[in-house]
DNA sequence: CTCGTCCTGGTTAGCGTTACCACAAACCGG
DNA sequence: CCGGTTTGTGGTAACGCTAACCAGGACGAG
């Protein structure tokens, strides 16, 4: 920055002031700065930058998975608004492991990032106090917890998965099983099978052990859990699948089989991949707000940094059912 | 950090040493030190750090999309190493444009990163010098460029394209079509073709331009594509889809249609996404090395910062044809 | 003509670390 | 028991920028 304030005949405040509030320098000293930053090709030094002013421009992302393509539409969503607003992003992914969270958290903050973007709801008592102390504002997706760190975006899980429950029942089917990823350090897929069993409850039907099956992520896995729940006695007329691509496979399971959806069984998915429209039959499932939750997120964020909002929020985004040949 | 100090009662500079390098500080001092960091809730400040020390921890990584999946494995990879290794990661997509990857690389090299990661093999001038300027290590991923700015971790899009077009002929297929993303900004797709093209040259058959075709991403695409190569005079046998999920969306259009799949049309992908395998039939295809390309290229950055390595390098990573039931 | 105000640009003092050197104490073979 | 090395710790000066104040000239009102 020496040189460029030399290279223009000013001095160094003046070419900081050039850059970051032209208006505030004439526009002859802003042109001789313009022109010597080019001549010079200098680079402004943001650490140095942020470490003056004690303010950032880059934002933390912590997701469960960087493989999982169903977090994609969410991080573009926060890339999108971010790189508008002349924020960065740097993205951790936790394994869905809270321990390894807490790190990716702790190194965010060493970064001294100006806010954070958090997948999951579930943290260690550790990352509660570090993001405390820390004073950055935080915004959590995954699904409502009961005590929010600071800023909730998402939609109700819950709720999501009752309405697709129900919505089978509507339909006439009487044995409904469903299929979750493993629910121990998923919150999400807890509180899908809680949704599942509220429909159950209220409509008074007795929730069988037999239909209900944890299954890791991937096709293959939802062909498993399909050959699983029909091999016995009183074999499920209607199988919601609430995650990942696990629908998709047994369909494609039930393609080889020979086997009609829904003729043999009715299948219902939980998110809106594009797969499961193009699937024969297509896939009932519902629509979620994948990118919305993004874009609500990393602007929310940023009105806070903005000072343009002040307390906690929790924003709701809604869902909705797509009624398609399967079921 | 002088608070930590004063409560260990050593000087600030003990106090970066026992954090920095724990074995040049006596156990005693050390212990004292750790004790001090957890009473006051020490988080180091990493901007500062980097800036005094004039190194950083952060890679920057600029992938074409964050939507498509297939960028997923790579990035992956990437995070894997780097978190092992104790860096950061910065991301940004350039959304197939120049100009974007230009900006996303100015406003890493203004945050200082150590290294970049790009995806992409077609820079602006521009870029190209700001990057020789700030003499920051790059890898670049897509394709072997003509002149690489420096490392190189990928596969010979052009080779595999070729083996599997020579593939198909060997099964006895007479007019392959080859259907590509948009080559324009996309200089895997040009590629791609241009091995197809070999192959055809080399196995003495003329190029039809009918059976050339550019599609953009996605399933609904590939259906498309299935249905106007098929429509002409003298339809294809064979159909390589070279990019995306178009062969998957051609495949999910065949059954639709009651087409048997090789016996009316054969077809073959270039990506090996678990979804080709679960289909019916099954996808021939190409396996690349995803993941693979993520971690070398994570593991060359962080051998050059380490002073482990060198000069550039090219590093080829090789591909294999998967045959299935599809020809 | 003088005083206050606005506008532009400069000066100074950090921001929180680490590099580098200085120095005291412990160590060690001859 | 003495020079010389090693080991452990501290002081000082950056790193490159910006916040906060300050100086001085232009300008209008009284």
């Amino acid at each position: 920055m020496r040189d460029v304030a030399r290279a223009a005949g000013v001095s160094a405040m003046t070419v900081s002031r050039a850059l970051r509030e032209p208006a505030r320098v004439s526009p002859e000293v802003r042109a001789r700065v313009e022109a010597a930053v080019r001549a010079v090709g200098y680079v402004p030094n943001r650490l140095a930058g942020s470490l003056s002013s004690r303010r950032s421009d880059v934002v933390g992302l912590v997701v469960p998975s960087l493989e999982n393509s169903l977090f994609a539409a969410t991080v573009k969503g926060i890339s999108d608004v971010l790189r508008r607003e002349g924020f960065q992003l740097m993205i951790a992914d936790s394994l869905y492991s809270p321990e390894a969270e807490e790190a990716a958290i702790r190194a965010f903050l060493e970064q001294r990032v100006a806010g954070l973007i958090l997948h999951d709801t579930l943290h260690t008592e550790a990352t509660a106090r570090m993001i405390r102390r820390a004073g950055v504002p935080v915004v959590e997706n995954g699904t409502v917890p009961a005590e929010p760190l600071d800023m909730v975006v998402s939609y109700s899980n819950r709720e999501a998965a009752k309405a697709m429950t129900r919505h089978l029942a509507r339909l006439g089917y009487r044995r409904v099983a469903l299929v979750t990823l493993p629910s121990a350090a998923n919150a999400r897929s807890r509180d899908r099978r809680a949704g599942f069993l509220d429909a159950l409850a209220e409509l008074g039907r007795p929730s069988d052990p037999r239909l209900l099956l944890e299954m890791p992520p991937g096709l293959a896995s939802g062909a498993e859990a399909l050959a699983r729940l029909t091999e016995g006695a009183e074999p499920p007329d209607a199988i919601f699948f609430a995650g990942d691509v696990l629908a998709a496979g047994a369909v494609l399971e039930c393609q080889r089989r020979g086997w009609a959806v829904p003729g043999k069984v009715a299948i219902a998915a939980f998110d809106n991949v594009d797969l499961l429209a193009q699937l024969n039959p297509p896939v009932t499932t519902l629509r979620l707000p994948r990118g919305e939750i993004g874009t609500r997120s990393a602007r929310m964020l940023l009105d806070r940094l903005a000072g343009r909002q002040s307390g906690p929020a929790v924003l709701d985004l809604g869902f909705e059912i797509i009624q398609r040949a399967s079921t």
